[in-house]
DNA sequence: CTGTTAGCGCATTCAC
DNA sequence: GTGAATGCGCTAACAG
């Protein structure tokens, strides 16, 4: 049985509240009292209860984490930061996975409640719009959704990308992404479109449509393939390398998140990461403002950063680096 | 302001309990009365708050899941099915990364006390034991950690992987692990080395020792690698692809896990999955039962299932694959 | 069968 | 400076 306040009050003969004073050290004891209830409480190893606290609080000192996808690559990262900047508050997280369907959201944002969440941190559904949440929440989508609180500058991450490898040379650029409906991968896409220049060609794919075949791209033209996620570049990494097509001398390929593998592949991936710990620290830092009250404060965009590494270089310079190539020229279109 | 108990009770001119043992079940109520309040309860929203419910009954319904490394690639999917299983048997779940630290594994436990979990799910740090702990716990482990309560076979799934490799008719293997300190990586090597047979020859390299070239190692007779995570399978996958070996024609991978990438590289990684939400659903059942009192159930060993991709295929039977592999036969000693 | 009462553990009044 | 009393929201035991 875990000590009560009542016990050390007890043992101690002094009423319950000098002991909560105490702890608190709000109320005015002497320090003799002081030392012997400090004293005491490490004796027994006194942890006030959070039960009783938060019922008469009202304050549970645990917040709600919403993710659509914990099995998202991206998201252990991401879980790790918040729980990190967590803990540092003294938060506890509670953890919710809406498997991307906007009715487990709901569902799950009720069940935090119930639990007795002060607030969530919440990485919504594709698609989804978190609005008037009973509880104070701080949204982390893109910068182009509305309510959004605090994400990464995806934009001109897709801007970074595209330059670095126009600096290298690379004139025939292949995006890929996965899904148009994600205002993350819209934004990473239109950043890389913004940043282009005249001479610089650029084509599309989405594989919602259906997978591209990466080495025919390369043999049609391609010397560069920017992927939303580290997760899509490295697939066609591993289809140029099975094909026989050298990374980075005939292609580069780089993509984004910075994914646990994505530094221990051979070449390592060129890769845009997000800053986790600053992302994190932001949303735990203005739901922490928004439970004392404060205004919603404004949104945040934090910079990614390009992490270079072996998978990009200069382009080809050989105007025809392999007979396959010619033959190949016509039949692929975009 | 959410109703309370009380707000029902009132609008009703019943009394608080009623209300609760309507929602309960429990004690006798008049069709009449179940009706009404029932009615209102829906009206309003009414959603019993954990906070009063846990004072009085001493349940929160909440568990802590305690993690090592909640980045690590292997927890999402793990933490996912434990949130999963946790739901359906109506508890929360609450997280806390214990960053390899021992320490911070204890400080961690201590804060999910004081929030109130009921029980925890932990996967201790490497070498850790966890022991006497104050509140039910389910440990998850490796079968030869004293205290595991439930886990994978790691030492059959070692055994698949060489049965696998030596139908192929490999006979020279490559064993790739971590960490020795890893229990889990000790018993899937020594499921390998059980599996041997006496006409096969098995190296092991612990990349704690410093990472091999791989390459360097088909080249020296390895004709295939068995790494003890598939995070390091695609290393050696990538660096031999670069490399100019083709895998899996002139050396088969395979690894263990069953990563989110490994069925999206080209060619696909074979790789032995362990059964996440059989492991996850066994947990939680398993500390349900605790929670109600039940003794200490006896340890769950689950299988793993062999995922059978592209990585993977018969031994080279060229004697002579490559004049480079003759030249450097003798320079690459194990 | 139903309603009243008491108290879970704690922080906060307000007297002393 | 300290302690006794109060109530947060809920449910288990007990009266009616």
């Amino acid at each position: 049985m875990q000590p009560k306040l009542k016990d050390i009050a007890r043992e101690l003969g002094v009423s319950t509240a000098t002991i909560s004073n105490v702890l608190s050290g709000k109320g005015r004891v002497s320090d003799e009292t002081r030392r012997l209830v400090s004293e005491k409480v490490r004796e027994l190893g006194y942890r006030p209860g959070g039960a009783g606290r938060a019922l008469r609080t009202g304050r549970s000192g645990v917040f709600g984490l919403v993710l659509p996808d914990i099995s998202n690559p991206l998201f252990p990262a991401f879980a790790q930061a918040i729980e990190t900047a967590a803990a540092r508050s003294g938060y506890g997280v509670l953890i919710a996975d809406s498997h991307g369907d906007p009715a487990a959201q709901t569902d799950a944002l009720l069940r935090m409640i119930q639990r007795g969440a002060e607030g969530i941190v919440i990485v919504p559904c594709r698609g989804t719009q978190v609005r008037d949440l009973p509880l104070p929440a701080v949204v982390i989508d893109s910068a182009s959704s509305p309510g959004n609180s605090v994400c990464s500058d995806h934009h001109a991450g897709g801007r970074l990308a595209v330059t670095h490898l126009q600096e290298l040379g690379h004139r025939r650029l292949t995006l890929v992404g996965q899904s148009r409906r994600s205002s993350v991968q819209s934004d990473r896409i239109g950043g890389m479109l913004a940043a282009l220049r005249s001479d610089v060609r650029a084509d599309i794919f989405w594989l919602e449509d259906g997978a591209p075949d990466f080495a025919a791209l390369v043999h049609a033209g391609t010397t560069a393939i920017i992927a939303t996620s580290d997760l899509h570049a490295l697939t066609a990494l591993t289809c140029l390398q099975g094909a026989g097509v050298a990374v980075p001398e005939q292609a580069s390929v780089m993509g984004f998140d910075d994914h646990s593998f994505s530094a221990r592949i051979s070449p390592g991936l060129t890769t845009l990461a997000q800053n986790m710990p600053e992302i994190a620290a932001t949303a735990v830092e203005h739901l922490a403002e928004l439970l004392d009250g404060a205004p919603r404060p404004a949104a945040r965009i934090v910079p990614m950063a390009l992490r270079l590494r072996g998978s990009t270089g200069p382009a080809p310079t050989d105007p025809h680096p392999t007979p396959y190539q010619e033959a190949q020229q016509g039949d692929v279109t975009s």
